[in-house]
DNA sequence: TTGTTAATGCGACTTTGTTGCAATAAAGCA
DNA sequence: TGCTTTATTGCAACAAAGTCGCATTAACAA
């Protein structure tokens, strides 16, 4: 199954990218669209995106998800991984990637698959 | 508005209390239950008990809550806080608080308010 | 025992996200 | 360019999680 260009993918990517380092809600994407493109195909396009590793998906403390271009997410090291933090701010709403890297020491025979780490509280503009 | 001590609240304290270190979604606390308590009545007792401070609520990366007893949740300090890493393995859907104390150094102006970690993957049990 | 009001049950509702299916349109090829 | 294949879309239906309004019940204090 190869991947096609489409009008939707062309303008979600390119919106994903004008806000680089803050992370997108389905709602907040719909907003910035030109477009009126379906919700179900919005989820669709990023649930592949996530699929191809171009997204990585943050699920907020209000149980929504957030959706991000990979851009430091541990390229450093040759691998791919999204092991940072998140930080939600609770007035405007924004999520933004964290620089820290999380290394959580596990417990003998856990293991990881995936980090979801995210701290909300109020951010630079709004405290 | 002064708290009442009912059956509801009672059972489900019983139950949070018996099945210690281990977090419950509200569908796990239904099972358990013996009387039919109604959903939003869990969900409302639930609430109250983290407005109270008893409980910590988790969200999963699986968008739902999950509610464990305020156990080591910086007791030591003296202050209370949910600063810990949480695990949910995909196996068995257990949810466990670990150990470890988060302490993430945020950008300038940044203010936090809560943290929410969560590892995902398989656990001793499960892996 | 009685009065006050916190807590419950029930139903309706909202929001988030997924899925089935028919219609559409990319991309590869004649 | 025109044709074929099938990935993608739109739409509607659906499921699940959680909340809320309101009438009823029951905790608890007087
Ligand atoms: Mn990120
Ligand atoms: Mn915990
Ligand atoms: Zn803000
Ligand atoms: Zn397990």
């Amino acid at each position: 199954m190869k991947r096609r260009n489409t009008k939707s993918k062309t303008e979600i990517l390119e919106i994903l990218k004008s806000s680089s380092n803050s992370a997108l809600s389905h709602e907040m994407l719909q907003e910035k669209l030109n477009s009126n493109i379906d919700r179900a195909t919005i989820y669709r396009v990023l649930n592949r995106f996530c699929d191809d590793g171009w997204v990585h998906r943050i699920v907020g403390d209000d149980g929504k998800q957030y959706f991000a271009l990979c851009l430091n997410c541990g390229e450093k090291k040759g691998e791919h991984n999204h092991n940072h933090f998140h930080f939600r701010c609770l007035q405007c709403g924004t999520v933004e990637c964290l620089e820290n890297e999380i290394d959580i020491p596990l417990p003998k025979g856990y293991m990881a698959k995936s980090i979801n780490g995210l701290i909300s509280g109020y951010c630079n503009n709004c405290s």
